[in-house]
DNA sequence: TATGAATGAGCGTTCATTCAT
DNA sequence: GATGAATGAACGCTCATTCAT
């Protein structure tokens, strides 16, 4: 019995598997609105019904669909939050990880680039998670002296609009290239700000010059 | 004849006025896949069918609901993309302007922080001319020496995203003073960089020891 | 009173006859099915409403419509049966009319030629007349002794549905030439038969051989 | 599981005739501008949205019940044009065939007695091969000498036209001794013209005086 | 537990008809 | 009488969910 229970277990967990590859691949090849009952059950080589079986519906399965996507680039990203780097480093390698990961799993891309709320359950769990982890790495560089003592949610929410559009650019079809430009302006960005001669400078170099 | 054919016109153009009204609270409050005709119909006081009287079809209710709601807020955008003002200081007025307008506008915040991807003719309507918009504003801060020559569209798209997480934190409810401290954090991330310490500052501090 | 009694009936016969003139453009444009009472009211330069006020509704409306589109046609028809000529000279003769019209008046065609049935009406106001004409010149037929007696009604029948095949033939968008090909051979088959040799005829010839 | 697979392609069959049959009702009740989904659907004992189980839309639908509903009586028609009987008999019994199945299945009639016209798919479907297989009876008659060369398409549509006239006839709600009557009037026009006294006769008449 | 047919509410759209002006 | 906006039922079609097997 225990080890039924097991077996049972391990199935179930089989079975969620197997359901969310199904629906990750559609939702690559068909985007969040393209995700229907119908498509994930026919790739999974289910039918309709069955999902309900594992799920209690649709939402609660794109949540598990999205969780799953997602996790490993999460914990990808936690790792780097834990290093032992500065500040902008971390950040240069969560860049650096967004465009591996986008790149190899195209269906992350459309799920984080697509899902701009809608409601759609998806954002309401990754948005947050998000958040945190980089909110807490700017709170480590305040901690290390990387960073200056600041708002870290303003700043991670900001980073993360401009995560966002790299995901956008991934998802509009640009090359590798134009993104890893962006990447690369991105950083800039985060170090010196806008590309910005800001009066402060101008006045420094003066000073200097004189 | 004259007069009845300018009143028809007066009352024709009252009537799309409500259906935007209509549709813009729709919008509000069931995002932008909640739009249904029948909602809008309900809300604006008339029956589905009516709506067919003062647009062709959903597309194109839309396309009107989506520039009427933004096209202020673009032109008011514009207007201070050909001020003559610093590009620092023209960020900054449009991200005041974002803030109210998302302030007074509940709609515009679902409009234009909701849709990511899909065909909704809105996104096509709205992104490529912000990015415009954003791109011409860094062009113009290079040529005036404000800025480093660098990559506009990338800089503006950095921008739309930074942007885009505040209409988001809106979306949320957020109070109208943590919206202000975002933006705050935003301007000065566009001048110095994401609270960084960055050379610029350190020369600054060599300075000091100096 | 009595003199703007007969304006009116007079002004309401001009409003009729334009509808009409109306309509039978949106027939001829869009076929049975493509009239709406918006597409009339719109090419009689009307609002739809007014239409009601001359007719029921549109069931009463197309079969004035229909009436007036055919009558000519039947007037000409008729003059052609109470005509001195032969059974099979008028028969021809009803061809060739109805050739000229169906060419002349291509809204004709798309009302006889499409209406098999659909209720619509037209038919059930056509038919009948067109039936009635048709036997009362095989009647006269037999009377002048042009025709063995038979059943005069199926005859009519056939014939008209013979007829039916050239409104087919037109409606189908063949050449005139065709159209006329199919007349003749109809023709030639009202006086020979379905261009068969029959055993009689042939054992006739070969008597005569002998 | 290879039974089971068996008994699956049944039942679906099953429902496809059941559906079939309900169309085939409809059809017959409310003509072919009454066919509805939904008048489908009820009529089967289905929801409206079940048919789309078994078809994939309502085109497909119409197309498999207008094949089912004539196909026997196109294969009918076509054994007796493969016959060895000479032309005339070959028609006078496709139009005891006609006859027969025109009142076995009532819903054929309106089939074929009110398609005129329309994009109706029906009518692309039927007409086209009802033609083809005349013309070919005619084709094969002038080869055996049954019949004198002749434009043949045009006598397969005259042909068609009677035969259509049959079907309203029965559509009318006629004695079938009429309908048989009718057939009779057309079989003798067939081989003696429309009940003229042609040359042919005239000829006969020439060899009595002689 | 797996199935997949059945469901039924919901979608965008059309159009004959009504009625306040 | 003329108007044309408003109506609302109907259409073909989609899809998440249920349930008998």
């Amino acid at each position: 019995m225990r080890l039924s229970k097991a077996r049972k277990e391990f199935v179930t967990a089989m079975m969620k598997d197997a359901i969310y590859k199904a629906a990750g691949s559609v939702l690559q090849e068909h985007g969040v609105n393209g995700v229907t009952m119908d498509r994930v059950a026919t790739t999974a080589g289910l039918a309709k019904g069955s999902l309900y079986n594992y799920f209690e519906d649709k939402d609660t399965l794109l949540g598990f669909v999205c969780d799953r996507l997602v996790e490993p680039f999460f914990e990808a990203i936690e790792e780097i939050g834990q290093s032992e780097l500065p500040a902008s480093q971390k950040l240069a390698k969560i860049l650096r990880t967004s465009l591996q990961y986008s790149d190899e799993h195209k269906a992350i891309i459309r799920l984080l680039a697509e899902t701009r709320r809608e409601q759609h359950e998806i954002r309401r769990r990754t948005r947050p998670r998000f958040l945190r982890l980089l909110t807490s790495i700017f709170d480590r560089g305040i901690l290390d002296g990387d960073l200056r003592p600041h708002d870290t949610i303003h700043t991670a929410r900001m980073f993360l609009g401009c995560l966002s559009e790299l995901f956008e650019l991934q998802a509009e079809g640009s090359s590798s290239e134009e993104a890893n430009q962006y990447a690369g302006v991105l950083i800039d960005a985060v170090l010196n700000g806008f590309s910005i001669h800001t009066k402060k400078q101008a006045s420094t170099d003066e000073e200097r010059s004189a």
